[in-house]
DNA sequence: GTCTATATTCAGATAGAC
DNA sequence: GTCTATCTGAATATAGAC
């Protein structure tokens, strides 16, 4: 039994590309269909319209958004080891499909209502619960420096997610080509980590 | 002679203001006009098409969008000064400019024809250059730890850009409303300096 | 399920009176 | 310069044959 693909499939694969790259208003629905390698008219026999089929596109990724940083955050792992765990896991999502960042914060800007429905489903709230106890826990131990964790959390992510969300006017003022580009997110863990353990990091000791 | 405004500018401000908050694609003529207060036939009168309108506007908004950090790095101030101060700028026009950098960014990532236009006027290429070479001298007068300089200026800008890149997702997972969210933008200038320079700062020393 | 052909809707643009 | 009314084209959606 070869799992052939079926059309449904082949259908929201396509679409996905095209929202990606176009967000919502840009898209258009024969784009797809050309993409699906089918016609406009069996796009709307199996989702009825642009909206939902949208809709189906935009919930899937936001759930691939959330990042599996909470289980890390959950783990019993030590606080710079978890710290690494989730920037790393992050970047290389991204570099997997770095249209994601953009997209989803596009969207949740451009349509605040289908934001609303996300919410249920994420588990950003509890991302940002847990990692501000995290935080200041170490803190009272004496293993980092005084920090707002929301600020914390606000620059880890901009540090890890920046680079994906500005490609292009990165790729332009700094010269680089799309191997470039690349070759300088391959790098990022190894700043990024360095950096921000650095940044947290009271002044005498040496927490490994 | 009080300055009146003309028609002309109060449809590009109107037209500013929707293509700020919904994008190129998702921007409709008719609201435009209607927040400009003039119909729609007054719009195609004074700027013959949406596409010209839009020019308009991101031509302007890019090149405030570029912000005055050249300056600020060819002056003679020592270079943590430069860096809180470009910091600072940024963090300040950002603030009365929520919109402007999703907007920027997310027309160059939709419209990568428009951004090379843009290229020629805009001078982040010379800020990348000015700012290598500074962190070159500052990591070579020991001042600062070894750091790529492409990396570096990424995580700055990640840091101070992402906020409001993320603004919706922010205020939803963190539970803020628009006043808690501006509080917590109010704070970030401070957090911000210090996150940076703790992270360059060599072990022994603290250079002023 | 998949197609071609067609209807509908909507947004950008124009004509022409004032 | 500003308006109302209208045209045109494009994009979504549907009808109906196969």
């Amino acid at each position: 039994m070869t799992a052939t693909i079926s059309t449904e499939d082949v259908i929201v694969d396509a679409a996905r590309r095209v929202f990606m790259q176009k967000g919502f208003a840009a898209a258009r629905m024969c784009d797809i269909a050309q993409t699906a390698g089918i016609n406009q008219a069996l796009l709307h026999y199996y989702f009825r319209s642009k909206d939902k089929l949208f809709s189906i596109v935009f919930e899937k990724e936001s759930i691939n958004f959330r990042s599996d940083v909470l289980q890390i955050l959950n783990s019993d792992l030590p606080f710079f080891q978890k710290l690494r765990l989730m920037i790393r896991k992050d970047l290389e999502k991204f570099r997997s499909a770095p249209f994601l960042p953009m997209f989803v914060l596009n969207e949740m800007h451009n349509n605040p209502e289908r934001m609303m429905h996300i919410a249920s489903t994420s588990q950003h709230d509890l991302i940002f619960k847990k990692f501000s106890t995290l935080v200041e826990q170490e803190y009272k131990a004496g293993n980092i420096r005084k920090v707002c964790p929301a600020q914390l959390l606000l620059s880890i992510m901009g540090i890890t997610m920046f680079p994906y969300l500005a490609e292009p006017m990165i790729k332009m003022s700094m010269g680089l080509n799309g191997e470039a580009f690349e070759k300088l997110m391959e790098e990022r863990e190894e700043h990024a980590i360095s950096f921000i353990e650095q940044a947290l990091l009271v002044d005498q000791s040496v927490a490994v």
